[in-house]
DNA sequence: CATAAGCTATAGCAGATGTTATATTCTGTG
DNA sequence: CACAGAATATAACATCTGCTATAGCTTATG
């Protein structure tokens, strides 16, 4: 479950699919400050961007692209 | 295109497909009080929310319950 | 009418986001 | 090494979001 801190899971599923921080941000629909915020513990997902996250995680995972991280 | 402010555009979608703010803002994944500022023109989506809004609507047109808002 | 229940409107506050700008670190290439 | 370009880190500010509480507005029911 949600063990790890959301600034591990970011950095983990980016490094996972290969992405910029830029390119991460563009494909959840936030800014690149957020992706980066995150990562460096600055700020907590919004419910709204916990959500989106959540579903793109999803997504990549039935797409293959995404091992169980 | 976004030719109507986005608290028509809430107000138009929420009807058509029948539901109360708190059920529209559980589908989003945002609060009731967020949707409620929209469609009271308090306040304009941010990118992440207008994401997630539009592909919300692209997804009910696709499964035919709501027409061209 | 009176009451209840659900929906909507509004407000305040802490925290998150978007934008912009600047600085630093990494990476490859000559 | 030296340099350029990309990626990352950080900051400030305005705005948005989430939460909580309160009040008003239906609608139904007795």
């Amino acid at each position: 479950m949600g063990t790890k801190p959301f600034s591990e899971q970011v950095k983990a599923v980016r490094a996972a699919l290969n992405l910029s921080q830029e390119e991460l941000a563009h494909a959840l629909g936030v800014s690149f400050a957020t992706v980066n915020r995150w990562e460096n513990g600055k700020t907590n997902p919004s419910k709204l961007a916990q959500v989106t996250f959540d579903n793109f995680c999803e997504k990549m995972r039935t797409q293959g692209r995404l091992g169980h991280v």
